[in-house]
DNA sequence: ATGGTGGTCCTACCA
């Protein structure tokens, strides 16, 4: 069998649920993380995702920030939703699914703090927040053994860690989600697992990749200056069996876009 | 170098 792990920040689910229920009958991942829902968990459209046929749903979500979700075709056992940095903040949710009869596969999906405009933690304590988050995943992942079970995290991890992950290195080294303190910490928390960086086993590092466009170019597909701040992420006892990858760049151009696009992994079983 | 757009929810705040 396949396994297809996709996620996606949606930038509102409920605004763009007719956008999720197209990726869905496109693309019919097994499971679909989400992250940015930006509502509380009672007004989450649990029942279009029904429909869809992934009537296992569990989700974390708060008013009108933050929020993540992951819908499922497959049962989802021990749903965990962690805290981080005591901030009461909903962004991340953990399960576990079993591949038909094969050893269950933990997946955590991830919202990372975008960290404001200002790369200083001394000023801006939106970035002094980020880095505080990603020295706990450190900790925690290290703690916790996170990866040493077949595993997977995705998510919206705000941060483009390559030099082709963006679309000119030497512009965004001052601008957050691209500076050399937030890569460095980024690469603590993949070599903490370990991780495998799942979207890079299909693209060479030096090629331009990337999931995110921003709403303020005249021509998103023209000016194309993206970043790849989306990312899946494998336990290295799963890398084995990685069957394909693809970043869904043209649902960008669809109406009323998110401004991340989604991301899918196959795993073969 | 600047400001550009879009989300929530109603006044700024966040991305």
């Amino acid at each position: 069998m396949r396994l297809t792990v996709a996620t996606w920040n949606i930038n509102s689910v409920r605004l763009r649920i007719n956008l999720v229920a197209r990726f869905l009958k496109e693309h019919a991942p097994d499971v679909l993380c989400l992250q940015e829902t930006k509502c509380r968990d009672a007004e989450f459209p649990l029942a279009d995702f029904h429909k869809l046929g992934y009537s296992h749903v569990v989700i974390n979500g708060q008013k009108g920030y933050h929020g993540v979700a992951i819908a499922s075709k497959l049962p989802l056992t021990d749903a965990d939703r962690r805290g981080f940095c005591d901030k009461g903040d909903a962004r991340h949710v953990a399960v576990t699914l079993t591949p038909a009869a094969h050893k269950p596969v933990r997946l955590h999906n991830f919202y990372v703090p975008a960290g404001g405009d200002e790369p200083d933690p001394l000023i801006n304590p939106k970035f002094a927040h980020k880095l505080a988050f990603l020295d706990e995943l450190v900790a925690w992942m290290s703690a916790d053994g996170v990866a040493n079970t077949d595993a997977i995290m995705v998510g919206d991890l705000n941060i483009a860690p390559l030099e082709a992950d963006v679309w000119s290195h030497k512009a965004l080294l001052r601008v957050v989600s691209h500076t050399p303190i937030e890569v460095e910490k980024l690469g603590l928390v993949l070599r903490a697992g370990p991780w495998v960086d799942a979207m890079r086993r299909y693209v060479p590092a030096d090629e331009k990749l990337y999931t995110w466009w921003s709403y303020r170019a005249r021509d998103w597909a023209e000016s194309n200056r993206g970043r790849r701040l989306d990312h899946v992420w494998v336990s290295e006892s799963l890398a084995p069996r990685l069957g394909g990858m693809r970043v869904l760049s043209e649902s960008r151009g669809w109406e009323r876009p998110s401004d991340h696009v989604p991301v899918l992994v196959h795993l073969d079983y």
